[in-house]
DNA sequence: ACTTACTGTAATATATTTTTAACATTTTGT
DNA sequence: ACAAAATGTTAAAAATATATTACAGTAAGT
């Protein structure tokens, strides 16, 4: 896969409106703390189902968690 | 991961529309051929990032091409 | 009818995400 | 100051996405 831009997300600042913890937000959406930390990190780039599923956990729209920056 | 809900889109109608052919799109957001046919048959769960590379492709937002029902 | 492009799908290989387990450091509450 | 909870991070294994190759079927153009 051939990226052309940057993933930017917003967990962290959500997490603290909600006073969650990277393990409420993991349990909520079903995954381990590290993979939430790994996401917040920009470790790596989520599964479109699993950016859903936090978006939702949130009530927020994907595009009001996360925003792709196009480089090229 | 724990799954809520089923993936859809609207790939078929969007290329369509724009009278672009499998490999068309696969071209323009650097992927094969055969992850676009599995992405439109529902085979598997685009990365994020590839989400956003084929919204940007069609000039659409994520969610008008893709849909997540929650089922639970 | 023929050729070429397009689509469906499968097998195997590779890359990446996600899990699990672990340990160190930082933050929070008392 | 202490204990408990939260975070950062890493390594190895497991699961899943993506690439590559291949072949069959369908649609489209001439």
């Amino acid at each position: 896969m051939n990226k052309n831009g940057e993933l930017y997300n917003k967990i962290p600042i959500l997490r603290a409106e909600k006073k969650w913890s990277q393990k409420d937000l993991a349990n909520q959406v079903g995954v381990t703390r590290q993979t939430i930390a790994s996401i917040e990190a920009n470790r790596y780039n989520p599964s479109l189902i699993l950016a859903y599923e936090i978006a939702f956990a949130f009530e927020k729209e994907i595009y009001e968690v996360f925003e792709y920056k196009f480089t090229n």
